[in-house]
DNA sequence: ACCGCACATGAACTTCGTTCACTACGCAAT
DNA sequence: ATTGCGTAGTGAACGAAGTTCATGTGCGGT
């Protein structure tokens, strides 16, 4: 099961190098021969290893969401005893700082479009509840889970801090704009906050 | 000035097919030489027209902006003297709205990047500001406008709201997801509403 | 009628993703 | 050791897409 075999390790390094290159360069910049060359293989091996563009596209994107995973789960399990509030914020300025740090790489996350019939790989979908998991966690003292509440509480405030990221970062974050982020990402999580703990009568 | 010359039908014209084409297959189904024969001119015509076709998809998106103008705006005038909620939830099921039964047309605002140096044409900007504008005036009664606060809080409202949808469109609209983009809108819209109402001691 | 300019034209060029006939290599059987 | 086989790497070739540009053409002015 750990054997790492010659193709094993290919893989891997494609990935690596297709990383950083959409890293430095974006998303645009993931060209087959360039990968290729880069990578010191053929362009036929990539197809071999990867079925498609597409493929390579996908892996670096789920490695992407597993690194915003980790993030986002340390900054899960420290909350202990915060108020809601607080709790919000430390995740959302995880997610903004993970974002900021990775912006290419993050943007190439939702830039991605897969062709019209396929669909996303299993794992997509694996991170994403495990995000929206800790979410869930960090406000389940406050949000009763009656029909599905705190589920799709946990949703509303994932979007909602990824909004306003998304549209910060697509500014492509002249001067300003930065302390402006932050300052609308405390902002929502306050309101909400504020919203969650007065209105325990949940329509 | 109001002089129609053969020119600015056909730009009309290109407009209007790129348009229904965005609508009905993507972004990706803009091709050039498919655009040139469903609008019956040559290639090298299009180049003319919008310089490149990212110039094209430019011009359909500030159609589509403007459009979104109008409904966020007509959803605007009618909000006399209800509450903030309701005047929130106005606005953003506008959005809601004008988002599901423009699809594909709203996908491509956000899905197309125009090439590393290009920027976007004023009256992106412009049609952001209206919309801003918008949201403004719908919290003025409720928001102070010191530090820039209304502007703050208005595009993290537009942001957040953004984002969910944003969110629910990605994964496909698929069955339930429909209902819960609406629930979703609808609490964020009254947490955030409930947090601008109980905390007028703004950081 | 002539000229000249501005613009439409579409074949050709470039750059992609993708394919596939071929090759190289490892391993098992003889 | 040799042979045979199958798996996987290779890169030239193909097709589709954006873009260019030499050429044609129509129209307004003289």
């Amino acid at each position: 099961m750990s054997e790492t075999g010659y193709r094993e390790t290919l893989r891997g390094e494609v990935i690596a190098k297709a990383g950083t290159l959409i890293e430095m360069e974006g998303l645009a910049a993931l060209q087959a021969r360039r990968i290729a060359r880069e990578a010191g293989c053929a362009v036929g091996t990539l197809y071999n290893l990867f079925g498609d563009i597409d493929g390579l596209v996908v892996a670096v994107n789920a490695e992407t969401l597993a690194l915003l995973g980790a993030s986002i789960g340390s900054a899960g399990v420290v909350l202990g005893t915060l108020s809601l509030e607080e709790r919000l914020a430390r995740l959302a300025m995880a997610y903004v700082d993970f974002a900021l740090a990775h912006q290419r790489r993050w943007e190439a996350v939702f830039e991605h479009r897969l062709p019209e019939g396929r669909d996303a790989p299993a794992s997509y979908l694996e991170d994403q509840d495990r995000l929206l998991g800790v979410i869930e966690a960090a406000i389940a003292d406050f949000v009763p889970d009656a029909n599905g509440q705190r589920g799709i509480t946990a949703r509303a405030l994932f979007g909602a801090v990824h909004g306003i990221v998304a549209l910060a970062l697509d500014n492509r974050l002249g001067g300003r704009s930065l302390t402006e982020l932050e300052q609308q990402v405390r902002l929502i999580v306050r309101l909400a906050a504020i919203g969650i703990t007065r209105d325990n009568a949940v329509a």
